[in-house]
RNA sequence: GCCGGGGUACCGAAGCGGCCAAACGGGACGGACUGUAAAUCCGUUGGCCUUUGCGCCUACGGGGGUUCAAAUCCCUCCCCCGGCACCA
Protein backbone atom coordinates (compact mmCIF):
# COMPACT_ATOMS: atom_id res chain seq x y z
CA UNK A 1 0.00 0.00 0.00
CA UNK A 2 1.20 3.01 -0.73
CA UNK A 3 1.67 5.91 1.75
CA UNK A 4 -0.19 8.99 1.57
CA UNK A 5 1.44 12.39 1.32
CA UNK A 6 1.47 14.85 3.90
CA UNK A 7 -1.23 16.49 3.42
CA UNK A 8 -3.48 13.74 2.68
CA UNK A 9 -2.40 12.11 5.65
CA UNK A 10 -3.05 15.07 8.19
CA UNK A 11 -6.95 15.87 6.56
CA UNK A 12 -7.70 12.10 7.25
CA UNK A 13 -6.16 12.43 10.32
CA UNK A 14 -7.80 15.39 11.85
CA UNK A 15 -11.07 14.83 10.33
CA UNK A 16 -13.42 14.81 13.49
CA UNK A 17 -10.36 14.92 15.79
CA UNK A 18 -11.61 16.13 18.89
CA UNK A 19 -8.43 17.56 20.78
CA UNK A 20 -4.61 16.98 19.22
CA UNK A 21 -2.08 18.02 21.96
CA UNK A 22 -0.68 19.51 20.20
CA UNK A 23 -1.17 19.45 16.80
CA UNK A 24 2.88 20.91 15.96
CA UNK A 25 4.33 18.27 17.36
CA UNK A 26 1.79 15.69 15.19
CA UNK A 27 2.56 17.32 12.14
CA UNK A 28 6.83 16.67 13.11
CA UNK A 29 6.23 13.50 13.59
CA UNK A 30 4.41 12.58 10.28
CA UNK A 31 6.76 14.78 8.68
CA UNK A 32 9.67 12.55 9.88
CA UNK A 33 7.70 9.46 9.75
CA UNK A 34 7.40 10.03 6.13
CA UNK A 35 11.23 11.11 5.38
CA UNK A 36 12.51 8.54 7.34
CA UNK A 37 10.08 5.74 5.91
CA UNK A 38 9.79 4.70 9.89
CA UNK A 39 5.85 4.82 10.85
CA UNK A 40 4.86 6.15 13.42
CA UNK A 41 3.58 3.71 16.80
CA UNK A 42 0.30 4.80 17.65
CA UNK A 43 -1.11 3.49 20.41
CA UNK A 44 -4.74 2.60 22.34
CA UNK A 45 -5.36 0.99 25.23
CA UNK A 46 -7.86 -1.55 25.70
CA UNK A 47 -9.92 -2.63 28.62
CA UNK A 48 -9.99 -6.45 28.87
CA UNK A 49 -12.81 -6.28 31.60
CA UNK A 50 -15.14 -5.78 28.83
CA UNK A 51 -14.90 -7.96 25.62
CA UNK A 52 -17.68 -6.16 23.53
CA UNK A 53 -16.68 -2.94 21.44
CA UNK A 54 -19.57 -0.69 20.97
CA UNK A 55 -20.01 1.73 18.12
CA UNK A 56 -18.84 4.29 20.72
CA UNK A 57 -15.51 3.27 21.41
CA UNK A 58 -15.75 1.94 17.30
CA UNK A 59 -15.22 5.62 17.01
CA UNK A 60 -12.22 5.63 17.82
CA UNK A 61 -10.93 2.74 16.42
CA UNK A 62 -12.08 4.07 13.21
CA UNK A 63 -9.59 7.06 14.06
CA UNK A 64 -7.12 3.87 14.75
CA UNK A 65 -7.42 2.82 11.07
CA UNK A 66 -7.07 6.16 9.80
CA UNK A 67 -4.11 6.18 10.82
CA UNK A 68 -2.96 2.68 9.68
CA UNK A 69 -4.48 3.38 6.17
CA UNK A 70 -1.78 6.38 6.40
CA UNK A 71 1.00 3.68 6.71
CA UNK A 72 1.41 3.82 10.61
CA UNK A 73 1.46 0.89 13.07
CA UNK A 74 -1.60 0.24 15.66
CA UNK A 75 -0.41 -0.99 18.43
CA UNK A 76 -3.17 -2.02 20.73
CA UNK A 77 -2.63 -2.29 24.79
CA UNK A 78 -4.26 -4.90 26.44
CA UNK A 79 -4.49 -3.84 30.15
CA UNK A 80 -4.48 -7.43 31.83
CA UNK A 81 -1.87 -6.78 34.24
CA UNK A 82 -4.22 -4.01 35.94
CA UNK A 83 -7.42 -5.77 35.27
CA UNK A 84 -5.63 -8.50 37.20
CA UNK A 85 -4.88 -6.73 40.27
CA UNK A 86 -8.02 -4.76 40.07
CA UNK A 87 -8.63 -2.08 42.91
CA UNK A 88 -8.16 -4.09 46.16
CA UNK A 89 -9.63 -1.44 48.26
CA UNK A 90 -12.80 -2.61 46.46
CA UNK A 91 -13.59 0.97 46.30
CA UNK A 92 -14.60 0.89 42.21
CA UNK A 93 -16.81 -1.14 41.42
CA UNK A 94 -16.09 -0.85 37.61
CA UNK A 95 -12.35 -2.76 38.23
CA UNK A 96 -13.47 -6.10 38.58
CA UNK A 97 -10.59 -8.38 39.17
CA UNK A 98 -10.37 -11.18 36.30
CA UNK A 99 -8.28 -14.10 35.85
CA UNK A 100 -5.60 -14.99 33.16
CA UNK A 101 -7.55 -17.16 31.39
CA UNK A 102 -10.82 -14.85 31.35
CA UNK A 103 -8.53 -11.69 30.36
CA UNK A 104 -7.35 -14.08 27.66
CA UNK A 105 -10.76 -15.42 26.31
CA UNK A 106 -12.21 -11.53 26.27
CA UNK A 107 -9.44 -10.99 24.06
CA UNK A 108 -9.93 -13.38 21.48
CA UNK A 109 -13.32 -12.29 21.37
CA UNK A 110 -12.39 -8.05 21.26
CA UNK A 111 -9.77 -8.81 18.35
CA UNK A 112 -12.04 -10.32 16.36
CA UNK A 113 -14.34 -7.75 16.75
CA UNK A 114 -11.49 -5.17 16.21
CA UNK A 115 -10.58 -6.46 12.98
CA UNK A 116 -13.88 -5.45 11.72
CA UNK A 117 -12.13 -2.11 11.98
CA UNK A 118 -8.75 -2.54 11.71
CA UNK A 119 -6.07 -3.60 9.44
CA UNK A 120 -4.53 -6.72 10.29
CA UNK A 121 -1.19 -6.09 8.49
CA UNK A 122 -0.60 -3.09 10.80
CA UNK A 123 -1.11 -4.08 14.07
CA UNK A 124 0.53 -4.89 17.41
CA UNK A 125 -1.43 -6.38 19.91
CA UNK A 126 0.15 -6.40 23.42
CA UNK A 127 -0.23 -7.53 26.79
CA UNK A 128 1.00 -4.37 29.18
CA UNK A 129 2.02 -8.16 31.70
CA UNK A 130 4.92 -8.18 29.61
CA UNK A 131 6.67 -5.28 31.21
CA UNK A 132 4.27 -4.60 34.52
CA UNK A 133 5.01 -8.06 35.55
CA UNK A 134 8.76 -7.82 36.06
CA UNK A 135 8.39 -4.34 37.14
CA UNK A 136 9.66 -4.45 41.04
CA UNK A 137 8.89 -1.85 44.02
CA UNK A 138 12.13 -0.17 43.57
CA UNK A 139 11.15 0.24 39.26
CA UNK A 140 7.90 1.32 40.70
CA UNK A 141 9.15 4.15 43.44
CA UNK A 142 11.59 5.24 40.89
CA UNK A 143 8.20 5.58 38.21
CA UNK A 144 6.33 7.17 40.86
CA UNK A 145 9.02 9.85 41.55
CA UNK A 146 8.55 11.03 38.38
CA UNK A 147 4.84 12.31 38.94
CA UNK A 148 3.93 14.32 42.15
CA UNK A 149 0.46 14.58 44.32
CA UNK A 150 -0.51 17.83 42.81
CA UNK A 151 -0.27 16.40 39.12
CA UNK A 152 -2.32 13.94 40.21
CA UNK A 153 -4.46 15.69 41.97
CA UNK A 154 -5.40 17.93 38.69
CA UNK A 155 -7.64 15.19 37.43
CA UNK A 156 -10.82 16.23 38.15
CA UNK A 157 -12.51 13.31 39.65
CA UNK A 158 -9.42 13.18 41.63
CA UNK A 159 -9.87 16.80 43.10
CA UNK A 160 -13.78 16.37 43.49
CA UNK A 161 -13.34 13.43 45.87
CA UNK A 162 -10.22 15.10 47.64
CA UNK A 163 -12.17 18.05 48.75
CA UNK A 164 -15.45 16.49 49.78
CA UNK A 165 -13.37 13.65 51.97
CA UNK A 166 -14.44 10.69 49.75
CA UNK A 167 -11.74 8.27 49.82
CA UNK A 168 -8.94 7.59 46.98
CA UNK A 169 -6.38 4.88 46.98
CA UNK A 170 -3.12 5.11 46.33
CA UNK A 171 -3.84 2.36 43.49
CA UNK A 172 -5.89 4.61 41.50
CA UNK A 173 -2.66 7.05 41.35
CA UNK A 174 -1.06 4.18 40.26
CA UNK A 175 -3.26 3.27 37.66
CA UNK A 176 -2.76 6.72 35.41
CA UNK A 177 0.91 5.99 35.97
CA UNK A 178 0.52 2.19 34.73
CA UNK A 179 -0.80 3.11 31.38
CA UNK A 180 1.72 6.20 31.10
CA UNK A 181 4.82 3.57 31.14
CA UNK A 182 2.88 1.56 28.72
CA UNK A 183 3.69 4.52 26.50
CA UNK A 184 7.25 4.12 27.69
CA UNK A 185 7.30 0.85 27.26
CA UNK A 186 6.10 0.44 23.40
CA UNK A 187 7.29 3.68 22.33
CA UNK A 188 4.55 5.49 21.57
CA UNK A 189 4.39 8.42 19.01
CA UNK A 190 1.08 8.96 19.39
CA UNK A 191 -1.93 7.75 21.72
CA UNK A 192 -5.65 7.81 21.26
CA UNK A 193 -8.44 7.79 23.17
CA UNK A 194 -12.19 9.31 24.16
CA UNK A 195 -12.40 12.49 26.12
CA UNK A 196 -12.70 10.62 29.00
CA UNK A 197 -8.65 9.29 28.25
CA UNK A 198 -7.50 13.12 28.05
CA UNK A 199 -5.68 13.33 31.36
CA UNK A 200 -4.71 9.89 30.80
CA UNK A 201 -2.89 10.01 28.04
CA UNK A 202 -1.09 13.38 29.33
CA UNK A 203 0.56 11.67 32.23
CA UNK A 204 1.86 9.44 29.44
CA UNK A 205 2.94 12.36 27.51
CA UNK A 206 4.89 13.97 30.67
CA UNK A 207 6.17 10.23 31.90
CA UNK A 208 7.83 9.56 28.77
CA UNK A 209 9.77 13.33 28.56
CA UNK A 210 11.22 12.31 32.40
CA UNK A 211 12.23 8.77 31.05
CA UNK A 212 14.10 10.78 28.24
CA UNK A 213 11.84 9.58 25.65
CA UNK A 214 10.44 11.86 22.85
CA UNK A 215 6.72 12.26 24.16
CA UNK A 216 4.03 11.16 23.04
CA UNK A 217 1.03 13.18 21.32
CA UNK A 218 -2.49 12.85 22.73
CA UNK A 219 -5.06 12.44 20.53
CA UNK A 220 -8.61 12.79 21.88
CA UNK A 221 -10.65 11.10 19.03
CA UNK A 222 -13.84 10.96 20.35
CA UNK A 223 -16.03 12.72 22.94
CA UNK A 224 -17.65 10.97 25.49
CA UNK A 225 -20.50 10.20 23.44
CA UNK A 226 -24.50 9.77 24.84
CA UNK A 227 -25.82 5.83 24.96
CA UNK A 228 -28.96 5.41 23.46
CA UNK A 229 -31.10 7.35 26.18
CA UNK A 230 -29.27 10.27 25.31
CA UNK A 231 -28.37 11.18 28.99
CA UNK A 232 -25.69 8.90 30.41
CA UNK A 233 -22.79 7.82 28.63
CA UNK A 234 -22.76 4.84 26.34
CA UNK A 235 -21.74 1.85 28.30
CA UNK A 236 -22.14 -1.73 28.36
CA UNK A 237 -23.07 -1.17 32.58
CA UNK A 238 -25.39 1.06 31.48
CA UNK A 239 -27.30 -0.98 28.88
CA UNK A 240 -27.80 2.06 26.50
CA UNK A 241 -25.15 0.58 24.04
CA UNK A 242 -24.99 -0.88 20.56
CA UNK A 243 -22.42 -4.09 20.07
CA UNK A 244 -20.87 -4.18 16.81
CA UNK A 245 -20.90 -7.67 16.23
CA UNK A 246 -24.82 -7.49 16.98
CA UNK A 247 -27.19 -8.95 14.75
CA UNK A 248 -28.11 -6.01 11.67
CA UNK A 249 -31.46 -5.64 12.48
CA UNK A 250 -30.52 -5.01 16.27
CA UNK A 251 -28.37 -2.65 15.16
CA UNK A 252 -30.53 -0.37 12.83
CA UNK A 253 -33.63 -0.81 15.48
CA UNK A 254 -31.98 0.34 18.06
CA UNK A 255 -30.79 3.43 16.34
CA UNK A 256 -34.39 4.59 15.32
CA UNK A 257 -35.13 4.64 18.78
CA UNK A 258 -32.25 6.83 19.55
CA UNK A 259 -33.88 10.68 20.73
CA UNK A 260 -33.63 12.99 18.06
CA UNK A 261 -31.51 15.29 19.78
CA UNK A 262 -28.58 12.64 19.33
CA UNK A 263 -28.67 12.37 15.31
CA UNK A 264 -26.52 14.98 14.60
CA UNK A 265 -23.89 13.60 17.15
CA UNK A 266 -23.95 10.30 16.19
CA UNK A 267 -24.17 11.14 12.19
CA UNK A 268 -20.82 13.44 12.75
CA UNK A 269 -18.95 10.77 14.78
CA UNK A 270 -20.06 7.70 13.93
CA UNK A 271 -20.51 8.10 9.80
CA UNK A 272 -19.02 9.68 6.85
CA UNK A 273 -22.30 11.18 6.18
CA UNK A 274 -22.23 14.85 5.22
CA UNK A 275 -24.91 16.15 8.17
CA UNK A 276 -25.12 19.40 6.12
CA UNK A 277 -27.22 16.94 3.59
CA UNK A 278 -29.20 15.41 6.26
CA UNK A 279 -30.35 18.34 8.06
CA UNK A 280 -33.42 19.57 6.27
CA UNK A 281 -34.64 15.69 6.23
CA UNK A 282 -37.50 14.17 8.52
CA UNK A 283 -36.16 12.71 11.72
CA UNK A 284 -37.00 9.05 10.93
CA UNK A 285 -34.89 9.48 7.43
CA UNK A 286 -32.31 10.82 8.90
CA UNK A 287 -32.23 8.39 11.45
CA UNK A 288 -32.80 5.20 9.17
CA UNK A 289 -29.58 7.12 7.10
CA UNK A 290 -27.60 6.80 10.27
CA UNK A 291 -28.56 3.35 11.10
CA UNK A 292 -28.18 2.19 7.54
CA UNK A 293 -24.30 3.50 7.03
CA UNK A 294 -23.53 2.14 10.84
CA UNK A 295 -24.93 -1.39 9.79
CA UNK A 296 -23.17 -1.25 6.53
CA UNK A 297 -19.93 -0.46 7.93
CA UNK A 298 -20.45 -3.12 10.99
CA UNK A 299 -21.70 -6.12 8.71
CA UNK A 300 -22.47 -4.67 4.31
CA UNK A 301 -24.35 -3.01 2.81
CA UNK A 302 -26.81 -5.58 1.47
CA UNK A 303 -27.53 -5.80 5.14
CA UNK A 304 -27.86 -2.66 5.57
CA UNK A 305 -30.64 -2.79 3.01
CA UNK A 306 -32.37 -6.21 4.73
CA UNK A 307 -32.78 -3.93 8.12
CA UNK A 308 -33.92 -1.58 6.57
CA UNK A 309 -36.85 -3.21 4.51
CA UNK A 310 -37.50 -5.04 7.69
CA UNK A 311 -37.54 -2.64 9.85
CA UNK A 312 -40.05 -0.56 7.40
CA UNK A 313 -41.49 -4.22 6.89
CA UNK A 314 -42.84 -4.99 10.88
CA UNK A 315 -42.97 -1.31 12.27
CA UNK A 316 -44.36 1.07 9.52
CA UNK A 317 -46.10 -1.53 7.83
CA UNK A 318 -46.47 -3.78 10.69
CA UNK A 319 -46.56 -6.35 9.24
CA UNK A 320 -44.91 -9.92 10.29
CA UNK A 321 -40.81 -10.06 10.32
CA UNK A 322 -39.52 -12.13 7.96
CA UNK A 323 -37.87 -14.82 10.51
CA UNK A 324 -39.64 -15.74 13.09
CA UNK A 325 -38.18 -18.00 15.99
CA UNK A 326 -40.17 -20.91 16.44
CA UNK A 327 -41.40 -22.27 19.67
CA UNK A 328 -42.11 -26.30 19.72
CA UNK A 329 -45.15 -26.28 22.39
CA UNK A 330 -45.29 -30.11 24.54
CA UNK A 331 -47.77 -32.37 23.22
CA UNK A 332 -49.78 -32.76 26.80
CA UNK A 333 -51.04 -29.09 26.89
CA UNK A 334 -53.12 -29.83 23.87
CA UNK A 335 -56.32 -30.78 24.58
CA UNK A 336 -58.72 -33.54 23.14
CA UNK A 337 -60.90 -30.74 21.26
CA UNK A 338 -57.20 -29.56 19.84
CA UNK A 339 -57.00 -26.33 21.83
CA UNK A 340 -54.65 -24.75 24.00
CA UNK A 341 -55.22 -22.56 27.39
CA UNK A 342 -53.75 -19.08 26.00
CA UNK A 343 -51.88 -18.76 29.09
CA UNK A 344 -49.90 -22.54 28.02
CA UNK A 345 -49.34 -20.78 24.85
CA UNK A 346 -47.55 -17.75 26.13
CA UNK A 347 -46.03 -18.88 29.09
CA UNK A 348 -42.57 -20.23 27.35
CA UNK A 349 -42.39 -17.07 26.09
CA UNK A 350 -42.52 -14.94 29.31
CA UNK A 351 -40.80 -15.01 32.73
CA UNK A 352 -43.47 -16.72 34.85
CA UNK A 353 -47.22 -17.38 33.92
CA UNK A 354 -47.70 -14.66 36.04
CA UNK A 355 -46.26 -12.57 33.80
CA UNK A 356 -48.07 -14.11 30.92
CA UNK A 357 -51.46 -13.08 32.23
CA UNK A 358 -50.38 -9.79 33.08
CA UNK A 359 -49.35 -9.24 29.26
CA UNK A 360 -52.71 -10.86 28.72
CA UNK A 361 -54.53 -8.48 30.68
CA UNK A 362 -52.66 -5.72 29.52
CA UNK A 363 -53.62 -6.58 25.59
CA UNK A 364 -49.92 -6.68 24.63
CA UNK A 365 -51.01 -10.62 23.12
CA UNK A 366 -51.97 -11.19 19.74
CA UNK A 367 -52.89 -14.81 18.10
CA UNK A 368 -52.37 -14.38 14.42
CA UNK A 369 -53.63 -10.57 14.03
CA UNK A 370 -56.17 -11.12 16.57
CA UNK A 371 -55.69 -9.51 20.23
CA UNK A 372 -56.33 -11.72 22.96
CA UNK A 373 -58.55 -9.97 25.58
CA UNK A 374 -58.79 -12.53 28.59
CA UNK A 375 -56.48 -15.31 30.37
CA UNK A 376 -59.26 -17.30 30.74
CA UNK A 377 -59.80 -18.83 27.37
CA UNK A 378 -59.04 -21.74 25.21
CA UNK A 379 -57.63 -21.53 21.08
CA UNK A 380 -57.57 -23.49 18.58
CA UNK A 381 -53.78 -24.59 18.22
CA UNK A 382 -52.45 -25.45 14.76
CA UNK A 383 -49.03 -25.43 13.36
CA UNK A 384 -47.58 -22.48 12.37
CA UNK A 385 -49.51 -20.39 14.68
CA UNK A 386 -48.15 -16.71 14.79
CA UNK A 387 -48.00 -15.20 18.04
CA UNK A 388 -47.01 -11.67 19.22
CA UNK A 389 -45.77 -10.37 22.72
CA UNK A 390 -45.85 -6.90 22.98
CA UNK A 391 -44.41 -4.81 20.04
CA UNK A 392 -41.97 -6.92 18.47
CA UNK A 393 -41.58 -10.10 20.30
CA UNK A 394 -42.91 -12.64 17.61
CA UNK A 395 -43.35 -16.26 17.36
CA UNK A 396 -44.39 -19.48 15.32
CA UNK A 397 -45.75 -22.04 17.19
CA UNK A 398 -45.09 -26.07 16.23
CA UNK A 399 -46.31 -28.99 18.26
CA UNK A 400 -43.58 -31.09 19.29
CA UNK A 401 -43.97 -34.58 19.18
CA UNK A 402 -42.76 -36.24 22.37
CA UNK A 403 -43.42 -39.55 23.78
CA UNK A 404 -43.88 -39.79 27.34
C1' G B 1 -8.63 -0.99 67.99
C1' C B 2 -12.53 2.58 69.60
C1' C B 3 -16.96 5.45 68.50
C1' G B 4 -21.05 6.34 65.29
C1' G B 5 -24.19 5.14 60.87
C1' G B 6 -25.85 1.34 57.73
C1' G B 7 -27.26 -3.60 55.01
C1' U B 8 -35.07 -3.58 52.44
C1' A B 9 -37.41 -5.52 45.51
C1' C B 10 -33.41 -4.58 39.12
C1' C B 11 -31.30 0.28 41.35
C1' G B 12 -31.96 4.46 44.84
C1' A B 13 -34.84 5.03 49.08
C1' A B 14 -39.16 4.92 52.97
C1' G B 15 -41.06 1.79 56.72
C1' C B 16 -39.01 0.84 62.73
C1' G B 17 -44.31 -4.59 66.35
C1' G B 18 -50.03 -6.21 63.12
C1' C B 19 -53.59 -2.59 57.92
C1' C B 20 -46.23 -4.85 54.32
C1' A B 21 -45.28 -8.45 48.53
C1' A B 22 -43.44 -3.46 51.27
C1' A B 23 -44.72 4.15 50.26
C1' C B 24 -41.95 7.16 46.73
C1' G B 25 -38.40 7.90 42.60
C1' G B 26 -35.63 5.69 38.57
C1' G B 27 -35.40 1.59 35.35
C1' A B 28 -37.89 -2.24 32.80
C1' C B 29 -42.33 -4.03 30.59
C1' G B 30 -47.39 -3.24 28.45
C1' G B 31 -51.16 0.18 26.41
C1' A B 32 -52.60 5.07 24.05
C1' C B 33 -50.21 8.72 20.96
C1' U B 34 -46.25 8.65 17.07
C1' G B 35 -41.68 8.62 13.18
C1' U B 36 -41.10 1.23 16.81
C1' A B 37 -39.30 8.19 17.84
C1' A B 38 -38.37 11.41 22.10
C1' A B 39 -41.68 13.84 25.44
C1' U B 40 -46.46 12.93 27.59
C1' C B 41 -50.57 10.09 29.62
C1' C B 42 -52.49 5.43 31.65
C1' G B 43 -51.26 0.67 33.60
C1' U B 44 -48.00 -3.45 35.29
C1' U B 45 -43.58 -4.72 37.89
C1' G B 46 -41.96 -12.03 43.60
C1' G B 47 -43.99 -16.87 42.48
C1' C B 48 -48.15 -20.40 42.27
C1' C B 49 -53.37 -21.74 41.22
C1' U B 50 -57.83 -22.04 33.94
C1' U B 51 -60.69 -22.46 41.94
C1' U B 52 -58.23 -14.83 41.21
C1' G B 53 -59.46 -15.65 46.89
C1' C B 54 -59.82 -10.29 52.92
C1' G B 55 -56.16 -17.59 48.78
C1' C B 56 -51.32 -20.30 49.36
C1' C B 57 -45.83 -20.09 49.24
C1' U B 58 -41.21 -17.37 49.28
C1' A B 59 -38.90 -12.50 50.50
C1' C B 60 -36.52 -7.02 54.08
C1' G B 61 -27.60 -9.36 55.10
C1' G B 62 -26.88 -14.94 57.77
C1' G B 63 -28.34 -17.69 62.18
C1' G B 64 -31.01 -17.97 66.81
C1' G B 65 -34.68 -15.94 70.26
C1' U B 66 -39.04 -12.92 72.39
C1' U B 67 -44.30 -12.45 70.81
C1' C B 68 -50.83 -14.60 69.20
C1' A B 69 -48.02 -11.55 65.45
C1' A B 70 -41.28 -9.15 63.49
C1' A B 71 -38.49 -5.76 57.90
C1' U B 72 -39.67 -3.65 62.61
C1' C B 73 -37.73 -5.84 69.65
C1' C B 74 -33.36 -8.92 71.82
C1' C B 75 -28.73 -11.94 71.06
C1' U B 76 -24.99 -13.37 67.74
C1' C B 77 -22.23 -13.60 63.30
C1' C B 78 -20.89 -11.54 58.46
C1' C B 79 -20.30 -7.25 55.33
C1' C B 80 -20.19 -1.90 54.08
C1' C B 81 -19.54 3.40 55.24
C1' G B 82 -17.83 7.63 58.16
C1' G B 83 -14.98 9.75 62.35
C1' C B 84 -11.04 9.13 65.80
C1' A B 85 -6.72 6.65 67.32
C1' C B 86 -2.29 3.98 66.00
C1' C B 87 1.78 3.78 62.39
C1' A B 88 6.14 -0.36 62.19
Amino acid sequence: MKVPPLEEQLRLIKRRAVDIIPESDLVKKLERALRTQKPLRVKLGVDPTSPDIHIAIGVVLQKLRDFQDCGHTAVLIVGDFTARIGDPSGRSAQRKMLSQAEIEANMRHYKEQALKILDPSRLEFRYNSEWLEHMNFAKLLELASRYTVAAMLERDDFAQRYQSGTPISIVEFLYPLAQAYDSVAIQADVELGGEDQRFNLLVGRAIQERCGQEPQVCFIAAPVLEGLDGVKKMSKSFGNYVGVTEPPNEIFGKLMSIPDALIERYVTFMTDLDWEKLKELHPKEQKQKLAHAIVKRYHSEAAADAALEEFERVFARKERPAEVQKVYLDKRVLKPNGTVWVVELIAPLTKSRSEAKRLIEQGAVELDGVKIAQDDQDVLFRDGLLIKVGKHRFAEFYLKEHSP
